[in-house]
DNA sequence: CGAAATCTTGACCGATCTCAACTTACGTGG
DNA sequence: CCACGTAAGTTGAGATCGGTCAAGATTTCG
């Protein structure tokens, strides 16, 4: 299974023709460059390279180079970082229209955290050198970048902030607020992950939450309806814990 | 205690003319900047503020707009965050050359963090339309506050990994290691912070801070020598704790 | 030199992890 | 379409880490 070696993943599967047709669905997707006219969006697409990668597939792994920009088009992306001790932590899923490979690009760097494909998916790359390009380029998508990546650092302040002063229920609680979609006048939940991920994304284990679940059930304020759907019965209940 | 209401900050002991012989020493010692030519620097200091904040007084608050970039010329500022439930975790300690108030800056919103002047400070200050309109006339001053902020990601991530995953006394250990600095031969390391600041910092308390530096001690990794004094026994083994 | 703040130490308790058994859901091949 | 095997999820019991509260020691600074 080890068959990503360096560089393997540029050379897996990269299609620059074939691409042209997803890019545009693709790039269309992406916060980042949808205010750009079709020009400009024409001449990034040229530089736009797709590649697909199978389940379970590594498309980078902390300590490699980071050459690219990787744009999802189909798929699911798991990002993840190693701690010191070896432990795995759950950073964020990827959909598509997300990016990543952003951080060890403007540095002269190597990615601190691993990218896994959940499912079968496909992404956009652009190359370091063309994205610096089009940076200097149209100083606009800089600006988009900038603001995506103060969501970013905001989100991840705000998490290290729940892990250093939050009990594993609250950051359980506060989780589920977020994942609350209003489906016809109920509140209700569909977790996008495993125990097992929930459980390394809010920083526990994979018993806790099971236990903890089942405790917010019995206080009502949540209703497990399946594996992963879950009912809000009392919202602001939840946000006080 | 509480003369800080809404904008009382940008009232405050804000001097443009006399500003303009700190802004250059200022200014200089922020990586963004100081890879341009005296033309351009010159040009963003006549867009420079100073302003003084007593020891103690709050920069900036949670929930408030955001107008400017402030970048520390003089003295500390502690930035931190209260989690949904009001306990404050410490993110870091700005030094002179330091900037902070970006997060709000590149997105139409608000601070999700509290500033607070540690000593007497002064700061430069960059109001957000002036920012925003070098950082399209000069696209590589963008370059930098990518970089920039691709560090913070880092980190703050890195940080969110050891909540989840570590223990406090390895925390505490990495954290060490982190401030070591080679003083002749020896590795020492004098402590940023007060014990309250560094459990803060390190979502802990005070309490387990002492113990957990006196069993570090106890097992021969550090020798305490006052208060913030640390000295490193044994930096191999604080690493694999 | 003394008051106040900071730091340390102790005793206790609770939250959460670990390990293990058991149950449920799921995918595959017959 | 069902049976089976495996993975995922749940539950329980016990152990541990780290937090809380309180007392005592130390440092800081006016």
């Amino acid at each position: 299974m080890n068959r990503c070696n360096h560089d393997s993943e540029t050379h897996h599967c990269v299609h620059n023709e074939h691409g042209r047709l997803h890019s545009k669905a693709c790039i269309t997707l992406v916060p980042i460059f949808n205010h750009l006219d079709d020009d400009k969006l024409e001449e990034i697409m040229r530089a736009i390279k797709t590649a697909h990668f199978d389940k379970g597939e590594i498309i980078y792994r902390a300590g490699q180079q980071s050459n690219s920009l990787y744009i999802v088009s189909k798929g699911k992306i798991r990002i993840y970082r190693l701690s010191e001790s070896g432990k795995e932590q759950l950073l964020r899923i990827l959909k598509p229209g997300d990016f990543t490979g952003e951080l060890a690009l403007f540095r002269q760097s190597v990615h601190e955290s691993y990218a896994e494909a959940m499912a079968d998916t496909d992404v956009c790359m652009i190359n370091r050198d063309d994205l610096q390009k089009f940076l200097l380029k149209y100083p606009t998508i800089a600006l988009q970048v900038l603001a995506e990546f103060s969501n970013r650092l905001d989100e991840s302040e705000k998490q290290a902030a729940r892990f250093a002063t939050e009990r594993v229920e609250t950051r359980i609680a506060l989780y589920l607020a977020e994942c609350v979609e209003d489906q016809g006048g109920s509140l209700s939940i569909s977790l996008p992950m495993s125990r097992k991920d929930m459980a390394s994304y809010l920083g526990t284990t994979p018993e806790t939450i099971s236990r903890k679940l089942a405790d917010l059930e019995a206080q009502g304020y949540i209703r497990q309806v399946s594996g992963r759907k879950i009912q809000i019965q009392d919202l602001d209940g939840l946000l006080i814990l």
